[in-house]
DNA sequence: AGGCCGAGTGGGAGCGCTCCCACACAGGCT
DNA sequence: AGCCTGTGTGGGAGCGCTCCCACTCGGCCT
């Protein structure tokens, strides 16, 4: 078993081959009485290859074990063979939190039959974002996954100039030139507003994501449409600025309080600050869904352990996650293509809170 | 901008030249005037290079944006500079929410500072399992970080018979060959029990994780050490045997409900099934705490939304990350060294329901 | 009969790097 | 003067693969 004698050995020693050498090429090419050219042939599914060839190749293949070197491949085609999930720190935690286990598991279930590897790349601040950006164009990836998207975020340019295949969980704007996978926001939006007007609220108050982010704004154009369809006033005093996050969504909705105490139900662009909304009106002597009816967004866990469990709209984000992947493979298959870009359906999910 | 012309325009065509050639080591050792080996010498930070030089090459690498090509990096002293972070898919889910976020952040963030590259490896049943053992034997990973380690798992055996640098997040015994990290996990419970029986609590029942993982034991251990230096007995009928799920945390208190009535405490190994256990007490008719009082362990999101807000036992995940990460690079740096293993502290959050 | 095709094949060249050997050259010793 | 260091350097060899050219060899055409 090679153990290593001598506790604190020299530095560069101890090296030592770990595991056997890996057959290359050549040697399945001798073992199978073919030339190196075959080989490679059969690996890589070329028809050009006799039945018997391939015979020999494949058998060959198996007794060695062998399997091609990815880096030697890699040299000469300057495919790399992997992709990059790039996601900003910041909005690790941020995101209702299955969200990032949710695209991940996704996104890795498509690559799942593939020789595609998934590389994890995240960036905290403008250093390390300019460390991805020599990354990047240094083609060290055929693809990037680009999750949470705002307004003036520099990364989707960056992917743009550089001319990388690359899909966007989100967009900058209606007319986004990238591919990108979305939920239907606005709808999700739509739906939760109907469902409270008719629950015969009245007075419907809103808690926005940041408005920098596309998302955020299709929820509140969502709740205006509804407004709007249903003849009733688009009301600013019934608008709040929130950021995502459970402290902000207590801000708001203690703004909202003050400013418009006759409100009768609110909905929020995140579960997150639902539930930060629920804890002030509950502080206020407001019952939920009594006196106020509360909706989130997401269908995180969170939804589920409020009291009274939350109304949330759900959205599909593992399948976004897969989308995201398919597009990007295709993308990668036939560059120079047009850029695609989904909507995926969002879902009332009906508890206790409206 | 080399527009393509004609929308459906051949196949293979359009693959071309996406951005400008990247200068090679040889253009950057021309354009500085010196040879490749003193350039690739500046690059890997060797001492043996004269000042004169080193600046020279500096301002050509500088003037032509070179970056050095990884795959060739590779080909040659088949390092791949990257780890991959293995995680079973069934756990996914089912960790208190963030601690997957949380350890990629602190596996991240330790090897921001590195040339090191994260690559992320779900694996979701056995097939995938057999196509990462290929993946792992093929050594295209200098190292593995694995997450979630129960007992009878074969990948901590593979890891170790394919002497790949490794670190897991658990471990399978008391005596793993391999280096770990872990939470102090029999310590934080006995702090949650010490501090139930501060409380006066007399009847403290457990609920436990899958006692085929040893942080669950270890718990569960933590549980009876507590129970016994305070001269109190171990009783087989306050053990509800759990999953860690919400589910399975509903199931065991039902049970311990029917069992022992008389019971006015729960430490649970996990907020989530603590989470569960609270919905079964109340369903119950018992107050929480003032007829049972409930300890969860991670203090994950859910903690800080049950009503009451949960006391539990928090772990330092994203420490865990870095811890993980840090020992890898070191075992990866000089091989053949002992594995080392590290168990951090765990700290009780005290809220409102115990 | 001669010619021409296409299918199947072998193997040279070369991707961009690191490793290492050979060498130049300044300085300090006998 | 002659020698031996030690430091700095250039560049050949080669990592394992794909690409592509050149070749063989049947079978089919005129």
């Amino acid at each position: 078993m090679a153990r290593m004698v001598g506790g604190q050995a020299g530095g560069p020693a101890g090296g030592a081959a770990r595991g056997a050498a890996r057959p290359t090429l050549e040697e399945v090419a001798a073992l199978a009485g073919v030339g190196r050219g075959t080989v490679s042939r059969v690996v890589n599914g070329s028809p050009r290859v006799s039945e018997k060839a391939k015979e020999a190749v494949l058998a060959a293949i198996a007794e060695l074990g062998y399997v091609p070197n990815r880096a030697a491949r890699t040299l000469v085609t300057s495919r790399t063979d992997s992709i990059a999930l790039v996601v900003p720190e910041a909005e690790t935690r941020l995101f209702s939190e299955p969200y990032f286990s949710d695209i991940i598991s996704g996104v890795s279930a498509e690559l799942a039959e593939t020789e595609m590897q998934l590389l994890l790349i995240l960036v905290r601040n403008r250093r390390e974002r300019e460390r991805l950006a020599a990354y990047l164009t240094a083609q060290r990836v055929d693809g990037v996954l680009l999750v949470s998207v705002h307004r003036d975020d520099p990364l989707p340019a960056l992917l743009e100039s550089l001319e990388i295949p690359s899909v966007l969980a989100g967009r900058r704007g209606d007319a986004e030139p990238l591919g990108y996978v979305i939920a239907d926001n606005a709808g999700g939006a739509r739906m939760a507003v109907r469902h409270l007007l008719r629950r015969g609220c009245d007075a419907i108050a809103t808690i926005t994501g940041p408005l920098d982010m596309e998302g955020a704004r299709a929820r509140l154009g969502g709740y205006r449409q509804a407004l709007e369809e249903a003849g009733r006033p688009y009301r600013e005093d019934l608008v709040g600025l929130g950021d995502f996050t459970e402290e902000g969504g207590r801000l708001a909705m203690r703004e909202l309080l003050e400013r418009s105490p006759g409100l009768d139900a609110v909905f929020c662009a995140s579960d997150l600050m639902a539930a930060g909304a629920m804890q002030v009106l509950r502080a206020a002597g407001r019952w939920v869904p009594q006196d106020v009816a509360v909706i989130g967004f997401d269908d995180s866990v969170v939804a589920r352990h409020t009291e009274p469990p939350m109304t949330s709209v759900r959205q599909p984000i593992e399948e976004m996650g897969r989308t995201m992947a398919r597009l990007l493979l295709e993308e990668i298959g036939s560059p120079g293509r047009a850029h695609r870009q989904v909507v995926l359906a969002t879902e009332l999910v009906v508890r206790d809170s409206a």
